[in-house]
DNA sequence: GATAATGTTTAACCACGCTTAAACATTTAG
DNA sequence: CTAAATGTTTAAGCGTGGTTAAACATTATC
């Protein structure tokens, strides 16, 4: 077989996959709102993909996605990521403005185009976000678990490892601030009344994030058990 | 303004360009020949394109692209052949393969994308048929004119340049004859029974070819004026 | 357990780009 | 110059993926 979907169709199933993660079961209301379409498009589309069997629907409850629906939701995001890879490596856009293009570049191409575009990146772990790439056979190698910036307590290293929200608005603040993937700093306070943090980088260069902002940055905490990377 | 059509349209402008080259302007029927559509299908796109200022057109004669037309169309080809490059020169995809996703990555994309995807690319003249890329403002910067393969004489070398047909037949047919881009060879033999042509390598070895290959192949019959490229 | 609030589905309709079949213009041939 | 052949356009209709508005289930509340 090795199916896959109109782009409409695909971009529906990622949004369900993702959902999956989140809740379980993807609520009718929850992908209008993810797609930005109405319920009733919704509705529609769901009964296209029930008769695929790409999704299993139950009514007034929710939609998931079967073995299949799931093996080309993952595959698009694989596309998704790589391409971002290529447009923030080959092409030099900053990762705030990835996402758009490969919204339209990841509905191109089979099996074997996407892995010589893999092969071609070397075989990237991560995209831009620090999101990971499924391999070639859908799997999450190992996704190195991170955590909150905000979970992280007075004096811990750590490293920038992704972001939770890949919002351009976002992107860009995280970029205005100097805290770019990869990047070591250190706690240095906590301010509770706000909730806002200080840190500081290799440089001693004090970096003051909000609260809002160390929610949505994910990071390795464990960094000086592994220092052999980077640092 | 810098605006730019759907898909579909796109690909309609691209049609009537080339006839356009062709023969000066593209009939109803021409379009609809090169699309696989109904002169129906056209009849109505025109109409469209026509309101968009896109095309002119004349009842029962045929339709002119406007000044904003062609810019669209050649924008347009100037993507898909720089896609081609990237399939083939980045994931070494073979040239006989690589129309399809072309046709459908060049409906991707800004000026800047594509002026950055030139220059990662190295703002290379040529796809990988020898067709020209036009420059990131439309122009065809100096097509250094070939010949057609079958208008050389008896012990002229030249360089295969490019092909007048991108169709897989006709490419694989070459990779079997270990015909390539840039390679050089020397008119041995010409049979005018049936047209064909007997030409050798620089390793000696002869390659013959039918009338219809010969036609079809574009070559720098001024080789040894400038022998400084490659040999 | 009846009722209000919420969420889902259906119905009618739209735009796009295509189809077939019929009507219409324009050439070309007799 | 008329008739036939050819080419073009219109008309009606289809599939996809949307919309709004109304009908319908399902929760939550009293």
């Amino acid at each position: 077989m090795k199916s896959s979907g109109s782009t409409s169709q695909e971009n529906y199933l990622k949004a369900i996959y993702k959902l999956q993660l989140e809740h379980g079961l993807a609520s009718n209301q929850a992908i209008s709102e993810r797609l930005s379409a109405t319920p009733a498009a919704v509705s529609s589309m769901l009964r296209k993909l029930t008769d695929l069997d790409w999704v299993k629907h139950t009514a007034y409850q929710g939609a998931i996605l079967t073995e299949e629906g799931q093996r080309i939701a993952v595959a698009t995001i694989r596309k998704h990521r790589l391409w971002e890879v290529f447009l923030v490596d080959k092409l030099n856009f900053k990762w705030d403005v990835v996402h758009e293009w490969a919204e339209e570049l990841e509905h191109i191409g089979n099996e074997d185009f996407t892995n010589r575009l893999d092969a071609f990146l070397g075989c990237p772990a991560m995209d831009p976000h620090g999101d990971p790439i499924p391999d070639a056979n859908g799997e999450w190698s190992s996704t190195g678990r991170f955590v909150r910036a905000d979970d992280l307590t007075i004096g811990q290293a750590f490293r920038m490892r992704g972001v939770t929200n890949s919002g351009s608005d976002f992107l860009r603040h995280l970029d205005a601030l100097n805290i770019e993937l990869g990047k070591r700093f250190e706690v240095v306070e906590h301010f509770p009344f706000d909730g806002s943090w200080e840190w500081k980088d290799e440089q001693e260069l004090i970096c003051r994030v909000s609260r809002e902002v160390a929610a949505q940055v994910l990071v390795d905490g464990d960094v000086d058990a592994k220092e052999n990377e980077n640092g």
